[in-house]
DNA sequence: TAGCGTAATGAGAACCGCTTGCAACACAAA
DNA sequence: TTTGTGTTGCAAGCGGTTCTCATTACGCTA
């Protein structure tokens, strides 16, 4: 008789990334991942926030274990990091329906709205290209005061 | 007889712009401006670059006073501050004639390069207007490699 | 399923860019 | 010159992040 644990179920993605690489799985990278995979994308969090969400539901993972599993996500592309300025960059569920949209940041409140352009992609291909660049990435970050913190 | 010290030379904007907010022209303010002045516009310089480099040529000003200096020049609208990522904020001369440029940056050797694209200007626009913020001002850091570092 | 090699973790120190508190200093108005 | 107050230099402090190192534990192998 086969017990249900010796049932082989399919690494995740994340699984066997890791393990091609010989690195491991281990209960803290998935508590992180799982929580942006459950708050969903458009959601941009600070490691701090990370660290105490995860506290808060009663998990521990240490800071320092954040700080290098946030890294490495972001390495195996499961994250984007963002830097929005004003405390600490900033780690968001890497979506592949909307892989390359931008950041409207409120500077008062932190508010932060997504949006979409493919005019600023083209400029930044062809910056690149002007120059003879390699283009890794570009990000249009837009300041700017919200309507609640405008009345106010 | 009138003294060659005697006459009155007009203030420079800076000047002027400090004695009508109640503050003071000082030596240290002096050089810091005229540093940026000297090297011109296209320059991105950390306070650490500005400190060191007011050091070698002779002049003694306080890391403090430097960053304290740097922002007054920003809200003075005579500097602008980047956030290129990679080791520390960049400032550079606010030139009337490209108010509104982007940045490429080498991300291996800190090359940086500037360009312009009133599309870019046009979708920080369009996205500050679409959500109802007001907009403070709109930033494409392009993140790539140089030539130069790409065959080696 | 026990043993083992090595990757990963937790705790705290260290680090880096930057700001701030405070006493000494120095502009500029009288 | 005197005086009031803005500015400076120094050193301590701070927030975010990385590092060091002893301990823990994943997962391969027998
Ligand atoms: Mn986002
Ligand atoms: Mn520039
Ligand atoms: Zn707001
Ligand atoms: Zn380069």
């Amino acid at each position: 008789m086969i017990s249900p644990s010796s049932y082989r179920t399919h690494p995740s993605p994340f699984e066997s990334g890791l393990r091609s690489d010989g690195k491991r799985m281990t209960p803290q990278r998935k508590k992180v991942l799982s929580l942006f995979e459950e708050i969903g994308s458009g959601i941009h969090l600070s490691a701090e926030e990370v660290h105490s969400k995860l506290t808060i539901s009663g998990e521990k993972v240490s800071l320092a274990t954040i700080y290098r599993t946030l890294r490495l996500l972001v390495k195996m592309t499961f994250l984007n990091e963002l830097d929005l300025s004003e405390g600490g960059n900033r780690f968001e569920l890497l979506s592949h329906d909307h892989p390359d949209h931008h950041h409207l940041i409120c500077i008062r409140c932190g508010r932060t709205e997504e949006f979409e352009n493919n005019e600023v992609i083209n400029a930044g291909k062809a910056a690149a290209e002007n120059f003879g660049f390699k283009l890794l990435e570009s990000s249009l970050n837009v300041r700017a005061v919200c309507p609640m913190c405008l009345n106010k």
